[in-house]
DNA sequence: TTTAATATTTAGATTAGGCTAAAAATAAAT
DNA sequence: ATTTATTTTTAGCCTAATCTAAATATTAAA
């Protein structure tokens, strides 16, 4: 069955406000999420409805079905994969890509997204550090490291912070290492541990490994 | 202005049949050529007309504007762009590409595609041999100077680089001097050859011979 | 130069997606 | 347990792009 691009939107927005699936999700947050009428929204549930990629009950909500989460995921992979290829590739920065990624993700060609997955080396995260679905729709969800415990030239991403006190994530704030930070360790003093820290692909700065202890890095 | 995806794609019909606008057109040949009817036909060529992207006096045939050529060489020029990409970069054969590049020549982002031009290093043909249209609709490919070549008081647009390494891109990014910027040469060193650069009328930058050597520049 | 054949355009529907305004159902509050 | 507020749905209309069937214009032929 082929969907059509608006219909691939509303499912992966579902897909998103659900988190998977498990919870609810309401008309209102649909269309606040999509940017379009609660109105409209209602319509477009129904025709998912008769499709069966969701299960709805006027009034009572929805619930994504196995092949809905299927549509949805396999249009995640593709907007990811897209990413990763567009800031590897094409250097776009990663704020850059998520409204080219937009696009791209509906091209209809199955060979082409297997292509771009080997061209890309399989990746298994996108550049803002989230997971790509393989083509059954499998993600992999990676461990969380203390920065201090990542090694020489190992990249990641932050995403939480130990010590969640002002005055630390002031200091955070202050050098760039802000939550979401895309960081690569460029250099380790084995003698006390400090690191030297590229951020965000340009900015260098050094911390003590008692901060970077801190610090939870995602890895990619 | 925007068009839509179907108005594209009737431009680009309309472009092709005429044989760059040389050649009269009949509402039976472009219904032919994408696949719809007359009828459908006569409506879009009123649109396109009211549009201005085309002449038309109805029963007398078209004539496609300055403007309308414009948009199917933009089109065209995507279109051929993404070939190259698939063929070199995804290992698709040349004739399995046409059917994805119909739909990759729609996504409307000119970064993306002078990012897709310069990693592709500025092919001039695509894989079946047809030339490559330039930014500026241009298919006779006009002379490009080096940056360190111009002289003070000249401007132009810079449309390539030599050394498209993601090092140099990204330095160029940083200081502004991006594809497609306007420049002017404020001064010159004679001593070692560097350059200041007053880059979108705004910006002045100095850089050394040797980066500029590196640049293309349409000159104005 | 009328008539026949062909090409083109209009009229009227349809489908997908959206909108506003009003109605109906559910949830919250007195 | 009513009333009020909120959420959701329906009704009716709009635009873009298509279609079929009918009307009209142009071209070719007798």
């Amino acid at each position: 069955m082929e969907l059509t691009v608006a219909e691939e939107n509303y499912l992966k927005a579902i897909y998103h406000l659900s988190d998977g699936g498990k919870k609810s999700v309401s008309t209102n947050d649909i269309a606040a999420e999509i940017n379009t009428k609660p109105a409209s929204v209602s319509d477009m549930l129904r025709k998912l409805g008769e499709k069966e990629v969701i299960e709805y009950r006027k009034y009572y909500g929805l619930q994504i079905t196995e092949t809905g989460k299927r549509y949805a995921l396999q249009t995640i992979r593709k907007h990811r994969l897209w990413e990763v290829f567009l800031v590897e590739k094409l250097n776009f920065a990663w704020d850059e890509v998520h409204e080219v990624a937009e696009q791209l993700e509906h091209i209809q060609s199955p060979l082409l997204i297997q292509r771009l997955d080997a061209y890309l080396n399989f990746p298994k995260f996108d550049p803002h550090g989230d997971p790509i679905p393989d083509e059954f729709g499998d993600v992999r969800s990676r461990p969380r490291v203390q920065l201090n415990e990542m090694d020489v030239d190992q990249t990641g991403q932050i995403v939480a912070v130990k010590d969640s006190s002002a005055a630390f994530l002031r200091y955070l704030d202050k050098v760039g290492a802000y939550i979401g930070a895309r960081i690569k360790v460029l250099d380790k003093v084995e003698f006390d541990g400090s690191l030297e820290i590229l951020v965000d692909q340009k900015k260098t700065l050094f911390m003590s490994k008692d901060v970077a202890s801190n610090i939870l890095v995602l890895q990619s």
